[in-house]
RNA sequence: GGACCUGUGGUGCAGCUCGGAGUGCACGCCGCCCUGUCAAGGCGGAGGUCGCGGGUUCAAAUCCCGUCAGGUCCGCCA
């Protein structure tokens, strides 16, 4: 290979492949070329008259020589040494590319996606997808020391309206049916706990028709585990060793172990269920101060407060930046305070009690310098926008900083009341409630925790789980919390619940995102770095153009009619 | 469904506030020169629907409206 040839091979007679990177032409009797594949680059010393260009690909025999004193590229892995006296073969030529396949400039996007077999030609990708490629070898030879068994699940699954909306697939053999494309093995994996596969898992396509994100393509890869006779433990350790394997092995370092943070606590001090904890800047709860306070803006059920180190020079501008995040993200108004050596500055200051200037002047040890912002409002809202205005204040680039993996724990087992009235499954109807709050099911449904578990890096939810109900008996008292009735649990769960009344092992389960872990490892603040062929935002595919219309005949076959929107 | 950013030779940018001839820079491409380069160098050259449509204006890459594409985010993602 290119980037494997070196000084050990120097009189050696042999032939590489590659493209051609670089033609530096010195006249009729010389000329240099830049061989390239994967692993590198080497340099071959031809005649003139030898007639290639960029990107043509070449099979160049050649002697191994050491350079000629002085001409030696210590920026080059093999600068050291060259190919001579070589015989060029040219296996394909090649029309001047759309773009240059080195890293010195920055393509668009829109290109790079449109001609993506030159993109992935490139370092950056070949780099990340490579290192794709170990981390996936290094999860499965993680889990199968574990004594895990991967099994393949169908992709062509049984429609389950619950949850992400589902990619449909029409029946050709039963017109006016359809398969549907699972947003996860979930179901499939636990029907394998009641076939005794106590230790399951496969790196799994999962594919979901919802609206795509930075971190989020329609279809992405799922390390999915689940074991019975096991608890929330017990899956910690299995997949914390997967996922320190994975990162070491990107890294070369093995992060320590990872630390546990509840749902509540994550909320109430970063103000998300998905903390970045490479930096500090916490939230701090104001509302008992603020009880009785005659400042109407600050008359509501939550106060809470965020410190901005050195945020004193923050300029008004940027301040209405960050008040216009605060309302699009449904704040009434975002109240900030400059902390001087004569108190705190604020359109706000003169309407502060002595004791209320106090707090705010001394929210998280305020130094003169800082600046204090405050959102008042439902106890939720008030963490979710200072959560966000923490992380558009602090938070690193994806590829700064330390990798910073934490559990989240103790997830709500609900998280609201649908237009029916009807809970709503935080996690999905399968989780199991935390024991000691069985009896809020019916009183407090709200407050009922879960053993779910989610695990979150650098402020990026990798994946989540949960400890599933085994139990007939608690999954009927949360079908009837979620308004399902039996009927209906028959019919979309029906082969579920059948399955159970056979011997079901209590098991547990996990699944984390690979694209994103890669994505974080590989310094990419977006997955579809280290996707091959991603879609854009909007779910087309700029090399292939899909979707696309199928044929009359295809139509015909699956008995499709289009209507058009009117 | 919504908000914001971007769109100028093959690529990356500048030009846009404050309208005045498709102007400029770097890379690439083509030709010629060059026997030790490696971001090679020198000389010359080609290459444009300023995303698209409309409007304002004597005049639009530039201002206004609409639209398309890409991106970031909100909604959505059990």
């Amino acid at each position: 290979m290119c980037g494997s040839v070196d000084s050990t091979m120097v009189g050696e007679r042999l032939s590489v492949c590659g493209w051609v990177a670089k033609r530096r032409e010195h006249g009729e009797h010389l000329a240099f070329l830049d061989l390239r594949d994967h692993s590198g680059i080497v340099q071959a010393v031809v005649d003139g008259s030898v007639d290639v260009r960029s990107e043509y690909v070449l099979r160049v025999t050649g002697t191994v020589s050491l350079r000629p004193e002085g001409t030696l590229n210590d920026r080059l892995a093999t600068g050291d040494v060259e190919l001579t006296d070589c015989q060029v073969e040219i296996l394909s030529t090649a029309e001047p590319v759309p773009f240059q396949i080195d890293e010195r400039t920055e393509v668009d996007e829109q290109v790079r996606l449109k001609y993506r077999y030159l993109d992935v030609r490139r370092d950056r990708m070949q780099r990340n997808l490579r290192l794709r490629a170990r981390v996936n070898s290094t999860l499965r030879r993680a889990m199968e020391r574990q004594g895990f068994c991967e099994v393949e699940t169908p992709l062509l699954w049984a429609p389950t309206p619950e949850g992400a909306r589902e990619f449909v697939v029409p029946s050709r053999l039963h017109p006016g049916e359809f398969y549907v494309l699972p947003q996860s093995p979930q179901i499939a994996k636990q029907l394998l706990m009641v076939g005794g596969f106590d230790r399951y898992f496969q790196i799994a396509r999962c594919l979901r028709d919802e609206d795509l994100r930075a971190d989020r393509q329609f279809e992405f890869t799922q390390l999915d585990v689940e074991a019975s006779f096991v608890g929330q433990e017990d899956i910690f350790a299995f997949v914390s060793e997967a996922v320190l394997d994975a990162a070491e092995v990107a890294t070369d370092q093995r992060p320590g172990p990872i630390a546990t943070m509840t749902w509540a606590h994550a909320l109430d001090r970063f103000g998300t269920d998905k903390p970045d904890l490479r930096f500090d800047m916490e939230l701090h709860d104001l509302s008992t101060h603020f009880a009785a306070t005659a400042v109407k803006a600050f008359a509501a059920a939550t106060v809470k407060a965020l410190r901005v180190r050195g945020g004193g020079e923050f300029t008004r501008s940027r301040l209405d930046a960050l008040t216009d995040q605060a309302k699009a993200l449904g704040a009434k108004g975002l109240a900030w305070f400059r902390v001087t050596p004569d108190g705190l500055d604020s359109p706000l200051a003169r309407f502060l009690s002595a004791e209320e200037t106090s707090v705010v002047r001394s929210v998280d040890d305020a130094q003169v310098g800082d600046l204090v912002l405050i959102v008042a409002d439902e106890y939720a809202l008030a963490c979710k926008v200072l959560g966000a205005l923490r992380l558009t204040i602090g938070a690193p680039p994806v590829s700064e900083g330390p990798h910073r993996y934490v559990w989240i724990t103790e997830f709500p087992l609900f998280e609201g009341v649908d237009d029916d009235g009807n809970l709503v499954s935080a996690h999905h109807p399968f989780t199991m409630p935390h024991l000691d709050d069985l009896d809020l099911i019916d009183t407090d449904p709200l407050r009922v925790r879960s053993q779910s578990y989610d695990l979150v890096l650098n402020g990026w939810e990798l994946g989540s789980g949960s400890v599933r109900i085994h139990r007939a008996d608690i999954q009927s008292r949360i079908f009837t919390a979620l308004g399902i009735s039996d009927e209906e649990a028959q019919s979309r769960f029906g082969f579920l619940l059948g399955a159970f009344k056979y011997g079901a092992p209590p098991h547990a389960g996990f699944a984390f995102g690979i694209d994103r872990l890669v994505a974080i490892l590989a310094g990419e603040d977006n997955i579809r770095e280290v996707i091959a062929f991603p879609k854009t935002q909007s779910g087309t595919d700029l090399m292939t153009s899909a979707p696309k219309d199928i044929t009359e005949r295809q139509r015909r076959d699956l008995r499709l009619k289009f209507v058009p929107k009117v």
